[in-house]
DNA sequence: ATAACGATCCAG
DNA sequence: TGGATCGTTATG
């Protein structure tokens, strides 16, 4: 299945979010795991609030400076990982919080990361996907038009996207910047 | 040098 | 509803 290339990511922030959406997220461990998207919220440039970007360029957040199409993870609350793409040209710090999947391939070892054997519990949450791919702040800025994190699609329409404000955050959560399909059974709880 | 806090999760 | 737990950033 093709990749998605550089120019998917290379776009609004806003598009990029609600287009990723269905897509399939593959980490090329061993064995191969992957899953499909099923909610995101966006991040957008230095005048967003909530936006890692809103001190300026630091050493954390150097990646979301760079080229789209990139991975940004960081480590938050003493004990998880976030998983981001980096959208918009070079230049435009913003990036799309990945913030559940629904797990397709590699649930042994996403059930052994984990330790449940609930399925539904595996990757319905940022922090959780982390833990159930095994993801860390070693994977940040890995270049996904290569071959180890990459977006395949596979043709797959979500049906209805629902529009939210964005979760966790207290400045800029007037804004409905998170992405979700309507009903799947892998969204985030609240 | 130090302190406050965060794009979370889980137990009780 | 609160505690765990530590890197990042701001402030003195």
């Amino acid at each position: 299945m093709p990749k998605l290339p550089r120019d998917f990511y290379e776009r609004p922030t806003l598009t990029v979010a609600s287009e990723l959406l269905g897509k399939i997220f593959v980490f090329k461990n061993m064995p191969r795991m992957s899953g499909r998207i099923v909610e995101v919220e966006a991040y957008i440039g230095m005048d967003d609030p909530a936006c890692h970007a809103r001190f300026g360029l630091t050493k954390r957040n150097s990646v979301m400076f760079g080229p789209g199409g990139v991975t940004y993870i960081y480590f938050i609350y003493g004990m998880y990982n976030m998983l981001n793409f980096v959208t918009e040209k070079a230049g435009f710090p913003a990036a799309c919080l990945i913030r559940a999947m629904e797990p397709l391939e590699g649930l042994e070892v996403m059930h052994k990361n984990r330790d449940t054997d609930v399925i539904m519990n595996l990757t319905n949450g940022p922090g959780k996907l982390c833990n159930a791919f095994g993801l860390t702040t070693a994977h940040s800025g890995i270049d996904m038009t290569k071959n180890v994190i990459f977006l395949e699609d596979d043709g797959y329409k979500p049906g209805k996207i629902i529009r939210t404000e964005r979760i966790g955050i207290k400045n800029g959560r007037d804004k409905k910047w998170r992405f979700l399909i309507d009903g799947n059974k892998f969204v985030s709880k609240r």
